[in-house]
RNA sequence: GCCCUUGUAGCUCAGCGGUAGAGCACUCCCUUGGUAAGGGAGAGGUCUCGGGUUCAAGUCCCGACGAGGGCACCA
């Protein structure tokens, strides 16, 4: 007789045993055809499965999360359904639910065209509106077994292997089309309907470099098609506000053929990069770093003593001269240990605070490299803290409060902190690493964030906490980091006396807010879609005129501003001013100051803003008091 | 690096075996016009590169390189 509780704590006795679809049914009509599994004692449970046990019963419609994935997690099975019934001969391998939807990694012969994309998303539509019930069966392994290799499934059958003893398997029969999976899966595919197939692409079987690629066909899936059709929006939002494209609508930069993942910044991006740079030093400088230079090519040596070139000498830039061979530097800490070095440091000099706009080479595989996300070249906003044990602690939580400075500065108000701990490449004692992970740890606590771990993900030399924020359009970009490393001053010998006369290596913390500025740029053109804030808009002020009679005030004026230390354009083309005013609007410039005859009688300013706003005739004490305000804000 | 797709004018793209096209941008001319495109004319391409098939190759085939989407990688 089992007891269930439902989540607002009525309790109901069922002769035993009972189901999700029992208990729904019990409590309305409604809910009877709209329950898609059930939550029982904190384990998903499909609804046509029996319970014979006392429990806490949540009904899971297509309302909740746990909803969603399931409906996803079945459109994945309809993938296979479909397939199957239309390439008879494909294998399946493995269909889970990801983000916004689902995909199935399937072993075929032929490839999969985008023909064939879209035959097996109307199969797929046939299939779901015949309103099939799908049907769940716990069967034994042997019994998995046998049916996957009569249905000769290899990648099924490892699966089966691969599943502890004891784990129940469950079988989902879509009519001829059987799978396997942990479910739960909706009871039937009337409630399948709002799906798009998006893409084919490889993958490789489990993950693994070394096995076979398969073919991965990915799909979205939701509730309603209301919810489909605004994802789609979203993407095709993302899509207009894609860096690369911007990038050359507004003239910021270019890549091409003769230097694969290196940048050509051009006037326009450069202009923003420079306020990133001034923006970053000024703030280093006021809080106790100090800036070095360093060499961009270094004996292999150093490389080998740092313990680089045994983990990524393949991904470093190399180059010779006289039979001595060097690396492009693909970070800068073993150079700012260099400076350490040089004249002995007392406990009393620390923390020694080294920053650097450090240009660093990595040979990214040719398949990662992608816009300015991606590059071989980059800068990075680096600096390296030396400093005792003791003060690990203060250093981390001052560089976390910079951090959320700066990316407050451009609107980013939603960080994701997460510390990634040892990896399986690594150098270093476990009590080494305990040490620096528990020092991570203890300074986010002392800061009372929330935060997360991330296990394995740490770098060769120590663990990190990263940070990453959230665009307006709420994707996630990881860009600010700081990590401990107890271990390169040891390899590189860097060492301070202490109080009681004793040299004593340093800790060393590695620290990037932005990461790398090409990195953050690009983040910055999707996030304003191209619209930047007025401090760091390329061209601030575009002035243009109305006839040729109007030129030389307009040239006079923009003297001024350009004196005045803004970045001021001018346009005073033989063109009518509604051409002028679209194009400058299109290179989204924040102001747009217009001067005829009238503006040269009276001395005063006609400025439009690249909203469309008209602020009127204003003189150019009043523009200049407006156009500060706006600076002054920055991204916020 | 791997799989698929792809590379034509400065940009966006059409052409897919028979002497290279459009729109925008550019140059010149007319126009001097008040808040998102005034008119006309002109110039511009070894169709990424290297092989092959063919009487004939942007067009078909092979290779290299780049780009795009994934996968793997990301100190």
């Amino acid at each position: 007789m089992p007891r269930i509780t439902l989540p607002d704590g009525t309790e109901k006795t069922y002769k035993d045993p009972t189901s999700i679809a029992e208990i729904a049914a019990d409590i309305g009509p409604g809910l009877a055809k709209s329950a898609l599994a059930g939550r029982v004692n904190n384990e998903l449970l499909d609804i046509s499965l029996p319970i014979n046990y006392d429990a806490n019963v949540n009904i899971i419609t297509a309302k909740d999360q746990d909803g969603i994935e399931i409906i996803r997690h079945s459109f994945a099975h309809l993938v296979g359904h479909a397939v199957k019934q239309l390439y008879p001969d494909a294998k399946m391998a493995i269909g889970p639910v990801i983000e916004d939807g689902f995909y199935y990694d399937i072993a075929y012969a032929n490839t999969f065209t985008i023909e064939d994309l879209n035959k097996i998303e109307i199969r797929i539509k046939e299939l779901i509106n015949q309103n099939y019930d799908v049907i769940v069966e716990v069967v034994s392994s042997s019994e998995a077994i046998k049916t996957f290799t009569q249905r000769n499934e290899p990648y099924k059958l490892e699966i089966v292997k691969n599943i502890p003893e004891g784990e129940t398997i469950k079988l989902y029969k879509h009519q001829e089309y059987i799978d396997m999976c942990r479910g739960p899966h909706v009871p039937n595919t009337k409630h399948l309907r709002s799906f798009k197939l998006m893409k084919v692409s490889g993958a490789y079987w489990r993950g693994d470099s070394n096995n076979e690629m398969l073919q991965r066909i990915y799909g979205t899936a939701w509730a309603s098609k209301k919810e489909l059709n605004e994802y789609i929006n979203q993407l095709e939002e993302a899509e207009k506000r894609d860096h690369r494209k911007l990038g050359k609508k507004l003239d910021l930069f270019h890549t091409q053929e003769e230097a694969p993942g290196m940048v050509f910044w051009h006037p326009n991006g450069w202009a923003i990069y420079q306020v990133l740079e001034k923006y970053i030093r000024n703030l280093l400088e006021i809080n106790g770093y100090q800036e070095v230079k360093t060499p961009q090519t270094v004996d292999r040596t150093l490389w080998e003593k740092s313990g680089h070139w045994d983990k990524f000498k393949d991904d470093m830039f190399t180059t010779t001269s006289e039979n001595r061979e060097y690396a492009i530097k693909p970070m800068n800490c073993p150079c700012h240990i260099q400076i350490f070095n040089q004249g002995l440091k007392s406990y009393k000099d620390l923390p020694i605070r080294l920053a650097e706009f450090g240009s660093c080479h990595r040979n990214e595989p040719s398949g990662a490299l992608h816009g300015l996300m991606r590059v071989r070249n980059f800068v990075q906003d680096d600096a390296h803290i030396f400093c005792t044990e003791k003060q690990i602690q203060k250093e981390v939580a001052d560089f976390i409060d910079i951090v959320f400075e700066v990316y407050k500065s451009f609107g980013f108000n939603n960080i994701i902190i997460k510390l990634s701990t040892r990896p399986e490449k690594r150098v270093g004692s476990e009590s080494t690493w305990d040490k620096s992970e528990k020092a991570l740890s203890d300074a986010l606590d002392s800061k009372g964030l929330a935060w997360s771990y991330l296990p394995g993900e740490g770098a060769f030399y120590g663990p990190k906490i990263e940070f990453s924020l959230k665009d307006c359009l709420n994707r996630i970009w990881q860009c600010g980091t700081i990590q401990v490393d107890f271990s390169m001053p040891s390899r590189l010998q860097a060492k301070y006396i202490d109080e009681n006369g004793e040299r004593k290596e340093p800790v060393m913390l590695h620290r990037a807010i932005l990461g790398s500025f090409e990195r953050f740029i690009g983040i910055l053109i999707e996030h304003y879609a191209g619209k930047f804030p007025v401090w760091l808009a390329p061209t601030q002020i575009i002035i243009m005129s109305i006839t040729d009679r109007n030129s030389l005030i307009c040239k006079k004026l923009f003297k001024q501003l350009k004196l005045l230390g803004y970045r001021v354009g001018i346009d005073i083309r033989n063109e009518k001013i509604g051409f002028k005013i679209r194009e400058q609007t299109i290179n989204k410039i924040p102001y747009l100051i217009i001067i005829g005859d009238k503006e040269e009688q009276t001395g005063k300013l006609s400025v439009r803003t690249r909203e469309g706003d008209d602020l009127g005739e204003i003189d150019l004490d009043s523009f200049l008091l407006n156009i500060e305000k706006a600076i002054s804000l920055k991204g916020c």
